[in-house]
DNA sequence: TAGATTGTTAATCGATTAACAATC
DNA sequence: TAGATTGTTAATCGATTAACAATC
């Protein structure tokens, strides 16, 4: 089916989550049925987009009546969870490697930590959830023997630099970089989401000091 | 100075802190000027939205030469950090408030951990660098008392929620979100930044299934 | 002066919002 | 049938990119 396909717009993308939290919180209140209007006055956004949003994935409502929330969480589950549970290995067992892996091993649905690395002697041998963490030269023998698809990079910019062309090799389909290497203009192929916390402090710490607005 | 006044998109505001951790690293390596066209060619970006966002702050460039770097550092030092630092508190002392508020405190620059609250007397008593954490009903008499400025939310929606329309009274001027509540839509005068790192893992793992792109 | 590169205006692109015919 | 609300096309808005005159 050449040019049948239809890119969904990254901005869409990034919404999905947040429509799939407030549409479970409508089902566990026992909303059966809510209308594009309603759902926008919800999330502070607007009934067109709601709808245009929904229509990236082929038309979930029925005109005249709304959007039945049951479906509504089945069709977002579909897209958010349907094609299994991925495995992920945290590189870069600091602090904040450790909080976000156990985030991701506890707290997400639809992952699980198989493997950590780091090359820090402090924290080689430590456990993370049943996971302990190995010395970094283990790695590319892990990802060969497990192909685990998802690498947390929690590590400083330089050995994210030189990390990064790694990474096709070891069969890694998606990454969550908390780093500040940029990855994203480096890699084809593989997905990237960026957490620049750093960055985000800072661009809050602006707004904040800034006369504007 | 009435209309004068030219609002500063909110993308712009949010490269900046990349563009001063780049232009700092050359800095750092003895580079004294760089064009747009070399300093987008390292950030993945266009010579154009470099001019064009540094003209936002008034041309700190050179016709026919460039851009100083020294002067570069100054400048965005003048935008991100000049004001003074700020003081922060944090509200729920769980794994990843603990995590955030030692990176705020240590890692980010500009920044002061000044107090933590949670309700858990697991974790009340507890120290975070050299700040105890409290019980949350005691913050709204410290900040009655101390003014911080920036509230860092690491508890559950809920919470979030109930504790938001308090935030204004509180004197709190600037927001670091890691709650699912959207704060956006609720809050006017207050600056605030999003980290749904939920939401986040979530739309790499549908960009990972999808067979898109 | 000639070459380079900015500051700034104009053109393009994509995302959001509005409008409305289709239809429950 | 009338009212409601979707799916979808059209209009608007803002951000990014391109172009070019100003000027070092």
């Amino acid at each position: 089916m050449p040019n049948t396909y239809q890119k969904i717009p990254l901005p869409v993308i990034k919404r999905l989550p947040r429509y799939y939290r407030h549409i479970v919180a409508l089902h566990q209140n026992g909303v059966e049925t809510i209308s594009s209007k309603m759902l926008a006055a919800r999330l502070g956004t607007t009934a067109s987009q709601v709808r245009q949003d929904f229509n990236c994935f082929g038309g979930f409502g029925l005109q005249g009546v709304g959007y039945n929330v049951q479906l509504l969480v089945r069709e977002l589950e579909k897209l958010l969870f349907s094609g299994g549970e991925l495995s992920a290995v945290l590189i870069g067992a600091g602090r904040l490697g450790r909080t976000m892996a156990h985030f991701l091993d506890v707290q997400a649905k639809g992952f699980k930590l198989v493997a950590a690395f780091d090359h820090d002697p402090e924290v080689i041998g430590r456990l993370l959830g049943n996971v302990p963490v190995q010395h970094v030269e283990n790695l590319v023998e892990f990802c060969k023997e497990h192909t685990p698809q998802i690498a947390m990079l929690c590590i400083p910019e330089k050995s994210a630099a030189d990390l990064a062309p790694l990474l096709p090799e070891l069969g890694i389909t998606g990454v969550w970089n908390f780093s500040n290497y940029d990855l994203s203009a480096n890699l084809t192929g593989i997905a990237v989401e960026n957490v620049h916390i750093g960055d985000s402090l800072q661009s809050l710490g602006y707004r904040v000091h800034s006369p504007a607005e």
